[in-house]
DNA sequence: ACCCAGGTGGCCC
DNA sequence: GGGCCACATGGG
C-alpha cells in the first residue's frame, strides 16, 4: 500500500532530492542539522537566506558558531524568523556536537533520545537528522504526513510515534526510499488540497478514500 | 490585509 | 495525555 503510494507520488513529482546541502560546506551532515533547526516552522526558502549568509562570512562550522557572540550570529540568521531561540538553539547544538568528540563522532553516536532531550530539537527535528545527517533509518512525520494519511484513512490519530511506527513497519526496509518518500509527502503537501476537501489534480486521487 | 511555512517548549487542565 | 500560546521573518 505505501509501497504504491511511493510510486504515484515519485513518478508525478520525480525525485525530490532530499536533503539539499551545499557543496561549500566542510561537513554537509553538519550542514542538515543547521538547516533542520533553521526549517522550525519556516519556510525554506528563508532558511537557505540565512544558511548563505552564515556560508559567506565562513561562520557555519560548529566551532566558529559556539565562539560567535549570540547577538552576531540572530543577524546572520533573522532571515529564517524566530532568530533570538535559534540564534540560542544553535549555539547550544554546536556546544553540545563538539562535546561528543567531532561531527562524526556525533553522527555516529548520538541517540535519538538524547536528541529529543535537548532543548530545542523535537520529535520532528530529532528525526530529521537521524534521516538525512545520520542516515538511520527513522521517518519524518510532519504536519503534513499527519494530514494525508489521516485523510486516506491509513491512520487515526495525531500522535508521532504511533504514526512513525507504522509507516516504519510498513515501508521497504530502503533509507532511500525513507528520504524520499518524506521529501515527497511535503510536496505533495505544499502543492494539492491546502483547502479541504477538493482535490482534482491530486496524483493519488484514484487510491484515495477521502480526499487529501 | 491576511495566511502560511520542512516545530518546539512552556504552561494549563 | 491534549489544547493553547509565543516565538518572527518573508512570500503569496
Amino acid at each position: 500500500m505505501l509501497d504504491n503510494i511511493y510510486k504515484k507520488l515519485l513518478d508525478h513529482f520525480g525525485p525530490q532530492g532530499w536533503w539539499p546541502t551545499s557543496n561549500s560546506c566542510e561537513t554537509p551532515e553538519w550542514e542538515v542539522c543547521v538547516g533542520a533547526i533553521l526549517t522550525q516552522n519556516t519556510n525554506w526558502s528563508n532558511v537557505e537566506k540565512a544558511l548563505n549568509e552564515l556560508k559567506k562570512n565562513e561562520t557555519l562550522e560548529p566551532h566558529k558558531i559556539t565562539k560567535m557572540k549570540q547577538e552576531k550570529l540572530e543577524q546572520m540568521i533573522r532571515s529564517s524568523g524566530f532568530y533570538t531561540q535559534k540564534a540560542d538553539r544553535l549555539k547550544r547544538f554546536a556546544r553540545f556536537v563538539l562535546d561528543k568528540g567531532s561531527v562524526q563522532d556525533f553522527l555516529k553516536n548520538v541517540t535519538r533520545e538524547e536528541l529529543i532531550a535537548f532543548n530545542g530539537i523535537g520529535r520532528e527535528t530529532a528525526d530529521s537528522m537521524l534521516l538525512y545527517a545520520c542516515g538511520r533509518k527513522y521517518f519524518v512525520v510532519d504536519a503534513y504526513t499527519k494530514r494525508i494519511f489521516n485523510r486516506l484513512g491509513l491512520v487515526k490519530m495525531d500522535d508521532y510515534e504511533e504514526i512513525r511506527k507504522f509507516l516504519e513497519q510498513n515501508l521497504p526496509n530502503n533509507i532511500k526510499i525513507y528520504k524520499e518518500f518524506h521529501a515527497l509527502i511535503v510536496k505533495l503537501g505544499k502543492t494539492h488540497c491546502k483547502k479541504e476537501p477538493v482535490c482534482k489534480t491530486c496524483p493519488l486521487t484514484k487510491i484515495c478514500k477521502k480526499k487529501i
